[in-house]
DNA sequence: TATGTATCGGGAATAATTCCTAAATACGTG
DNA sequence: CACGTATTTAGGAATTATTCCCGATACATA
């Protein structure tokens, strides 16, 4: 039996995971979590075999939910599943120390096929999205997004979402100052000159949804 | 047995959705589809009772099947489903016609009461979403943009662009102090704290396009 | 004519941002 | 292991951006 926490923000998507999850035999959800907080603590009090973790969250990214999972166990099992189909996040979640990536777009049969090949250690990024590489790949944007580092594609992500400074200092527990410093240097390595700018920006790379307009 | 067309653009959530409706024993998923063409062709071929529609479909909105599904059959019974819990859409999406709006923060029962509703032909909305109205309120925002001098105005867009100050003051023939008081000004009317809210309400509105790579 | 509103900017105070520097930690490599 | 390099975090001082309050003009309209 592979005992999987999930974790996303939206309880009916939870939901539904859940029974898609446990409509295979051999997987069951042995906890859920909405946020970051308490899915850490679930990791800690339910030791999953696998962890089902959507980057679309609120709040702190996803990323760093990883990357302090993955401090208390080297070895955790954690597959990448998002809404958002973008290289930027996928690279970055790789290179955070996820072993599985799938967007939302992939079959569901994927979706748990790549729960089985995590489980047994095995790296899964879904193909799909890998062998058909975005033509943005090649994008000089993209360049300069891929060489922000984590913490600061964190903090681009929630400026673009139209955080204040002193809002993404609570959250991602720095000092203003070092939020400020840090801004400066995002808005320099994205050569864009305005807070707006980076908005645009953000959404022609799906960091951010874009807007949605009906 | 209440037969359901389910309308989403991930396979994932889809199948997900579709195992959660079908763990009730009077729900039946009788087709499924992943966007706006195929929706209607299956609506069509099938007669569902009730269409589940999520609204953050890509292409054309969702808004624009739900018409032609009521425009098919006025007594189509549509639950919108989406992701984005804005005030702005659930106006939108009741204004065009729809009986029943949840958000995917919704508890998973309540999808499953709102479908029986819906089948019954009751309307229902999700009261949480209801009860606590968005700050982003789209009658709000749209007075408060309406409130905006048509210099405010020229402005505000040319902000949410990513035009900086000096940029401005210079196209628009004025000193940069006026700029600056100016930007104040609109900030303060639109209650927005940064520049890039004020480039998502923009969106919202209309003021300027979402720019994507094409 | 009085009144209200839009438009424009100055001066002074304040807040936001930069620039430079530096320490702690992590990480891969010879 | 030791070393170079990159990341993350901030502080102090300088600089810039922004606010707040104010006065002036123009222009429509009651």
């Amino acid at each position: 039996m592979i005992r999987v926490l999930l974790v996303d923000d939206h309880p009916v998507v939870r939901a539904g995971y859940k029974r898609l999850l446990e409509s295979d035999s051999n997987i069951e959800v042995a906890a859920e979590a909405s946020d970051a907080e308490s899915a850490y603590m679930a990791f800690v009090v339910y030791h999953p075999d696998v962890t089902v973790l959507d980057l679309s969250m609120p709040g702190v990214s996803g990323l760093s939910l990883l990357q302090k999972l993955l401090m208390r166990d080297p070895n955790a099992k954690v597959l990448i599943c998002t809404m958002y189909d973008s290289h930027t996040i996928r690279q970055k979640a790789l290179q955070a120390g996820a072993k599985s990536f799938v967007s939302k777009n992939v079959a569901p049969e994927k979706l748990l096929f790549s729960i089985y090949a995590a489980y047994v250690g095995e790296e899964f990024v879904d193909a799909d999205t890998l062998s058909s590489p975005n033509p943005r790949d090649a994008d000089e944007e993209f360049v300069r997004i891929d060489s922000l580092t984590l913490r600061e594609l964190e903090l681009f992500r929630m400026l673009a979402l139209g955080k204040t400074i002193s809002y993404c200092a609570k959250v991602m527990n720095l000092n203003e100052k070092t939020v400020y410093n840090r801004q400066t240097k995002i808005r320099e390595k994205l050569k864009v000159d305005t807070l707006a700018g980076l908005v645009h920006l953000a959404q022609r790379h799906n960091i951010i949804e874009p807007n949605f307009i009906v």
